[in-house]
DNA sequence: GCCTTATATACGCAATTACGGATATATTGA
DNA sequence: TCAATATATCCGTAATTGCGTATATAAGGC
């Protein structure tokens, strides 16, 4: 009743800090590296070495990729002697993969051919 | 009680074609410029015409963008006259696009920070 | 048929990014 | 303190990507 001066609530920040933001974001799931961390981590806590040795990738180049991980709020991390444990901690990134997988999925053929990217 | 034999369902690919593709899908929304047009185009539909106007780029990138976010589901398509009309069409991509906000906006000071991407 | 407008593709360029190697920092045990 | 292992940072390189200009295709009016 009250929403006559009201335009829609925006979905996503009309302001390009805020898109620059969110595309940064969503940036840091869009590396098939990245996924198969994300994916790793939804298992369970897992440490950096078994990180590296999961994706037989330079332990530096691993790190990074974790990091930013952590950065974008995909995973946490925690400290334990040695070891760095990392995991998949909110439940909203998994709702947020399932989605991109089912959304993906049904579009797999069109987005392997887009040359676009 | 019949999941002795089974483990988890992945829930991200776990081949590594399937993991490119995901990639490929969650890079059509890591770009401000396409952001803005499925923000554009959440609202209703939209020409192609309408879409340069607003982003202000080069007619040849905006079809580009508009192509990429239609072969990986992020829009639709329709041709009608001298117009082709884009919109959101899928209430997937909404949610998808919510929860990415959410939980950026939760992250914001540290994705913004992120030197690694 | 031709002309005008809308959309798509081709190509070159500048900026970004994934990658590895080398190195630095952190943590624990001897 | 020193050695050993784990993680993080620095740097150069190859590949990718966003961008614009120019051009090609599509669609309707004349």
């Amino acid at each position: 009743m009250s929403d006559l001066l009201e335009g829609e609530a925006p979905l996503i920040p009309t302001n390009i800090a805020g898109r620059t933001i969110l595309a940064k974001f969503f940036q840091a799931v869009s590396d098939p590296s990245r996924l198969a961390l994300v994916e790793f981590l939804v298992d369970g806590e897992h440490t950096g070495t078994e990180c590296v040795a999961l994706l037989g990738l330079a332990q530096s180049r691993v790190s990074t990729h974790l990091l930013c991980l952590v950065n974008c709020g995909l995973i946490t991390s925690r400290r334990e002697g040695h070891f760095t444990y990392y995991k998949v901690d909110d439940p909203r990134v998994v709702e947020l993969v399932r989605l991109g997988v089912e959304i993906a999925a049904d579009h797999a053929e069109a987005v392997a051919a887009c040359t676009r990217l």
